[in-house]
RNA sequence: GGACGGAUGCCCGAGCGGCCAAAGGGAGCAGACUGUAAAUCUGCCGGCUCAUGCCUACGGUGGUUCAAAUCCACCUCCGUCCA
């Protein structure tokens, strides 16, 4: 079953279900991406420690990658991604990308209560209105404002493929009202963000907020399906909740978004999220775990985690995951990788991002053969 | 042969009469990380018990003192300088 998306150029393919549970194919103007499927963050147009060719090589072979509009617009900004003839040609990617909107940073530069970075000396550098969001910049201090037209127009210079719409992602601890007035904005601002001009062949998706409450994601999300997005997206899922709060509303919530539309659960989550994600319906995904875990010597591998500065690593001269046939560890030791990780050589975060974006995308193909296998032709 | 200076926990290095099992680094060990202010951050890091408890510790041996890593004497090494 095929649907024509809203923008044009873009279609959405339905190959097969499995419950909720869908395999598909979402047809773009820079190339076809199988679903459901997990998108490396580049946030600052760099999938970090990873080469453009490296991302497209197989077996990592990813189809789509994402960018942030907050941090790109502030650095390098929109003048010199604009001069290279945007962000595709800039970073040297011609495969689709997904820029987030900057909702996230709302979120993230705005937190006022975590120990940790009060600790580290954090002011919070995001103010919410109405209108929009004016950040302190964390790079100089400098005073930046974010609108949904704002955010629209950097993703339009961006040239991102799929641009997200400007929300209010408030933390899993909210209280009621703040939850309350942030689905009243993102609303609002949802409406803005689809008006807004686009780059031509640009999709646009709309993001479903509400919480833990699934009668309010679902009166969200009523308030959203009208717009004629090209996709729907649940927002504000793992910023703080209960996994079980997650995955309750992941399972009550994702099967009732528009069936004949693309699904994206945004910032999730660890692999296991990602098949209680697809379970319940949703067909893309993103988060910075493999790659920042990577880094921080966390390695994902089928037998279970591995964290390669452990010392049991030390003279272990398998690889970190034998079925895995990425070139990291179809070359390297654990006892390698280990001591590049000790050392801080540079080479070991390239060798264990490779390693855990093969991973992840291992782990979302074989579910999606799981679901071609034992589901039903849509 | 003489004159200074120095020897501190795995390493470097503060301390210079009690508040010292001894600052701070590093190394080591374990953990956290979910639309990336993250190659970051947190905890442990003499031993035993794990309790505001005990033991062993600041080159060695004596000494002064209620009390010494800290003061004194001698010794052993290591620097620099003078013969």
């Amino acid at each position: 079953m095929l649907t024509e998306l809203p923008t044009p150029g873009w279609s959405f393919e339905l190959v097969a279900t499995l419950g909720h549970a869908r395999a598909g194919v979402l047809h773009t103007p820079r190339g076809d991406i199988e679903t459901p499927v997990f998108m490396p963050v580049g946030t600052a147009g760099t999938v970090k420690a990873m080469t453009a060719d490296e991302l497209r090589a197989p077996p990592l072979d990813a189809k789509i990658i994402l960018g942030n509009t907050y941090h790109l617009y502030l650095r390098p900004g929109l003048e010199v991604i604009g001069a290279s003839g945007g962000l595709h040609r800039f970073a040297a990617w011609d495969r689709p990308i997904l820029t987030d909107s900057g909702g996230f940073q709302v979120f993230s530069l705005g937190r006022v209560n975590e120990p940790r970075l009060k600790a580290a000396g954090f002011t919070p550098a995001a103010e919410i209105d109405d209108d929009g969001v004016t950040f302190r910049s964390h790079i100089d201090g400098s005073k930046h404002r974010l609108t949904p037209e704002v955010s629209l127009d950097i993703q339009r210079v961006l040239g991102s493929d799929i641009a997200m719409c400007f929300d209010q992602c408030p933390p899993g601890d909210a209280d009621l009202a703040t939850q309350e007035l942030a689905l009243a904005r993102t609303t609002a601002w949802a409406r803005r963000s689809r008006s807004a001009p686009r780059a031509v062949g640009q999709a646009l998706f709309g993001i479903v907020q509400g919480g833990i409450d699934t009668a309010r994601r679902l009166r969200h999300m009523a308030e959203l399906t009208p717009m004629d997005f090209d996709g729907h997206a649940l927002g504000g899922l793992a910023v703080g909740e209960s996994i079980d709060d997650t995955y309750r509303v992941l399972d009550d919530v994702a099967h009732q978004l528009p069936a004949d539309r693309p699904r994206y659960l945004m910032g999730v989550g660890t692999p296991q999220d990602l098949e209680r994600g697809i379970l319940a319906g949703v067909d893309m995904f993103d988060c910075v775990m493999p790659t920042r875990n990577a880094r921080n010597g966390y390695l994902f591998a089928t037998g279970g985690r591995v964290n390669i500065p452990n010392a049991s690593n030390r003279l272990d001269l398998g690889p970190i995951d034998p079925t895995c046939p990425c070139s990291t560890c179809r070359t390297h030791s654990r006892a390698y990788l280990r001591h590049l990780y000790q050392a801080k050589e540079i080479l070991y975060s390239r060798l264990a991002t490779l390693h855990n974006l093969t991973f992840y995308a291992r782990h979302v193909r074989a579910l999606r053969e799981r679901i071609l296998l034992d589901g039903r032709r849509a």
